[in-house]
DNA sequence: GGTTTTCACGTTACG
DNA sequence: CGTGAAAACC
């Protein structure tokens, strides 16, 4: 551990304050690439060595795993092994550690089971079964929002109904009295009760909560921006005994409101600590002078925001460049044209360029054009491996085990694979048992009767569908008698093919059971660390792990040349040399849900902030003419965020076509095309010539036509590359002779 | 009760 | 256009 001099070492006068700082409130407001996250961890550090606080008072929380992961790994580097006593996590992570702990006190069941969003919408539309009310009125998406919401701000049903204004808000209560009583009767929490949970347990247990605050010396909170109003009442309190609450963030960098952050958090803090200190990181490290003056000159007409002149002592840097495609695939290949060119004439590879988008549908036209030309890419997002439909059935199952109560999980699992208990038989045993006031398990139980009498006959069921429901009860003891005799993975693999399930799928003449199946391999994967603990702990530990962790495929690890595309808000915290971003168009960039409310409106801004100061060299913002939108194509008029950027720090473009700013205009497609190659030149190959490319291997030319001032080769490769459709100028295709 | 067809819908996604 | 979920069909 160095000693505190050379901690300071290196660090701006700002920076330097914000270490320096130890008692007391303290607001770090730290712009895009100020070097927060090393100010945080260098904070650590340095109180750790001047006030000879041991590391395990201090706590430092932030919103992903990436972050605590890169923060413990930072930590490490300056502190050494004494880093690994300092709590570095996500507030999730926290706070499912202390229910396990101390939860007991409100009633939180040990053996808790989390629920994660798929499992909240089910839950939504089971609660609106209940309240009788019909999905088609009243979208269960908007309404699982307004319930995570009300949640997120520690309303209680009761106090939710205090507050409602309109019917609607009577609705709302009403799917959220449901909602709360069958995760109760499931022993489930979602992601806001494991806050608001907390929250309620520091309220009602002052033990605990003094237990924390008295273990807490120091708390600091990372992405402060992001948090919502349950994450800053318990920062409050964990920091209620000593003050010491350092938060960071940057209201400028606020993309996540919908998801009930609160801007307002960090927008007051200094009305809530009055005697907070407030450090301003306003020197970027990141990007070129440039860059940074558009990004600061489209984020100024926001309102809602805490003033900053941010600046930098980088080079002045290239221009930004702007430029209209005519179509997405066209915005695609232009940016996959640059992108090789950057790669091939200027210092860098492909793993330094990133596109951007606003909408995840954007990335089809990318992708599409990457297998074409042969660039290698890596898709951030989609469907993640946990919400997968084979991945979300086994965790299901698994559920069942650790918790039988889980009515989400067996609904989910019930007659998966189809064994003879369809949704009548559903619909009658849930009706049966809410009138029995029995849990459903327990239904299951009644059904199959004691060892003494055989099987019950005082319920409302037929014969063979009792007689599945009974197997099916069997089924999942039978299960649970092998959990306590075998290890996780091999648990798995036993609910697979007990269940059926793999028999099922691999019957399936579906087009993907071979992917399926892969994922269902990969899980069981997954639980190999857990395989030397006796598998119902195991399961625990796994079930918690998974639903609190839910890796963003490590980000930036990797090694290997990748084109990475990514969307605006997933963006975020990280930097790239060069940055794409696409879709500058009005309704997409601001989209069209958020064009009307001038709230949402300066969120959109930010996300183009956001998006812009990712960037340390070069930046361009595309657009396409006329886009295809949910099946038809439309022409977009230019994003509005794009008039912001000053003209004297704008290029003219890739290529002949590009427009500033151009109005739109009637575009001929025959003119859109690049002329880098002229059109009357031979073609470089004919049917019949042999090929080798780097990636694909050896082939034979189909065709050569010329395409928009280049040629479109086809070609047939030997082996599992097959027929591929690539552009000349991108593919490097060697002729063998 | 299980399978096929039609229909409606469509932003962003951390834990 | 592509996808998931309800409705119609076997």
């Amino acid at each position: 551990m160095p000693d505190s001099d050379a901690i300071l070492l290196g660090l701006n006068p700002a920076q330097r304050k914000a270490v320096e700082h130890i008692d007391g409130p303290l607001l770090i407001v730290a712009g895009p690439g100020s070097g927060k996250t090393r100010v945080i961890t260098h904070r650590i550090a340095y109180l750790v060595q001047t006030t000879g606080l041991s590391p395990r008072r201090i706590c430092a929380v932030t919103f992903t795993n990436r972050a605590a992961k890169e923060m413990r790994n930072r930590l490490e580097r300056i502190m050494g092994p004494q880093a690994q006593q300092v709590t570095a996590s996500t507030f999730h992570a926290l706070c499912a550690t202390i229910l396990r702990r101390d939860g007991e006190s409100i009633g939180i069941p040990s053996d808790y089971v989390i629920f994660d969003d798929g499992d909240q919408m089910d839950a939504i539309k089971r609660s609106m079964e209940a309240a009788e009310l019909d999905p088609k009125r009243y979208p269960p998406r908007s309404l699982l929002s307004a319930v995570s919401s009300a949640k997120s701000q520690l309303m209680s049903p009761e106090a939710y109904l205090a507050h409602a204004k309109s019917y609607y808000d009577e609705v709302v209560q009403r799917v959220y009295v449901e909602y709360e009583a069958l995760l109760r009767r499931s022993q489930g929490l979602d992601f806001d009760d494991l806050l608001a949970k907390t929250a309620k347990l520091f309220k009602e247990a002052p033990d605990v909560k003094a237990k924390y605050q008295d273990r807490f010396v120091h708390l600091m909170v990372d992405e402060f921006q992001d948090t919502n109003m349950a994450q800053y009442q318990l920062a409050k309190d964990i920091a209620g005994k000593f003050q010491n609450i350092c938060v960071v963030g940057d209201p400028d960098q606020s993309i996540y409101s919908w998801r009930n952050a609160d801007l307002r958090n960090i927008l007051s803090f200094q009305k809530d600590y009055p005697t907070a200190q407030v450090v301003n990181l306003d020197q970027s490290y990141r990007s070129t002078k440039t860059i940074l003056q558009a990004a600061r000159t489209v984020i100024a007409v926001n309102t809602q925001r805490l003033e900053q002149e941010l600046w930098t002592d980088n080079e002045q840097g290239e221009p930004i460049v702007m430029a209209e495609a005519y179509n997405e695939e066209d915005e695609a290949q232009e940016v996959l044209k640059e992108v090789d060119r950057l790669c091939r004439t200027e210092k860098y590879s492909l793993r330094d360029c990133v596109v951007a988008y606003r909408i995840n549908a954007q990335s089809r036209a990318l992708e599409e054009a990457c297998l074409r030309y042969g660039i290698p890419y890596r898709l951030i997002g989609g469907v993640r491996f946990y919400q997968r439909r084979e991945v979300k059935d086994a965790l299901a199952y698994l559920r069942l085990l650790q918790d039988p109560y889980d009515e989400i999980s067996l609904a989910r699992v019930i007659n998966e694979p189809p064994r003879g208990i369809g949704k009548k038989t559903w619909d009658d045993f849930t009706r049966w048992t809410k009138q029995q006031g029995i849990p459903m398990y327990a239904g299951f139980q009644v059904l199959a009767g004691d060892d003494e009498h055989g099987p019950s006959t005082d319920h409302p069921f037929g014969a063979r569908q009792a007689q599945s429901m009974v197997d099916f009860l069997q089924l999942l003891n039978g299960l649970r008698t092998d959990a306590a005799e075998m290890d996780l993975p091999h648990l798995i693999d036993e609910v697979l093919s007990r269940s059926g399930y793999r028999a099922h799928m691999m019957e399936s003449d579906d087009t993907d059971v071979e992917e399926r199946l892969e994922n269902l391999k990969e899980l069981r994967g997954v639980t190999a660390p857990y395989a030397d603990m006796p598998a119902l702990e195991g399961l625990q530990a796994f079930l918690e792990n998974s639903a609190l962790v839910q890796d963003q495929d490590a980000i930036g690890e990797e090694e290997q040349q990748y084109l990475t595309l990514i969307t605006l808000h997933q963006i975020k915290g990280l930097e790239f040399p060069v940055v794409f971003m696409v879709g500058m168009e009005e309704g997409l960039l601001p989209h069209t849900r958020s064009m009307d409310d001038p709230t949402q409106l300066e969120e959109e801004r930010r996300l183009a902030y956001v998006g812009m100061t990712r960037a340390k060299d070069r930046l361009y913002l595309l657009r396409a003419f006329r886009r295809r939108v949910l099946g038809n194509t439309a022409p977009g008029a230019p994003s509005r965020f794009l008039n912001a950027v000053p003209l004297h720090l704008v290029s003219p473009g890739i290529g002949v076509k590009a427009k500033v700013r151009a109005e739109p205009v009637v575009y001929d497609r025959r003119k859109t095309t690049n002329v880098d190659i002229p059109v009357n030149v031979a073609p470089p190959f004919k049917a019949g010539d042999k090929v080798s490319h780097g990636s694909f291997g050896q082939g034979i030319i189909v065709s050569c036509n010329p395409a928009g001032g280049d040629f479109e080769v086809t070609v047939a490769f030997l082996g599992e590359s097959g027929v591929k459709r690539l552009l000349h100028s991108f593919a490097k295709l060697d002729k063998v002779s």
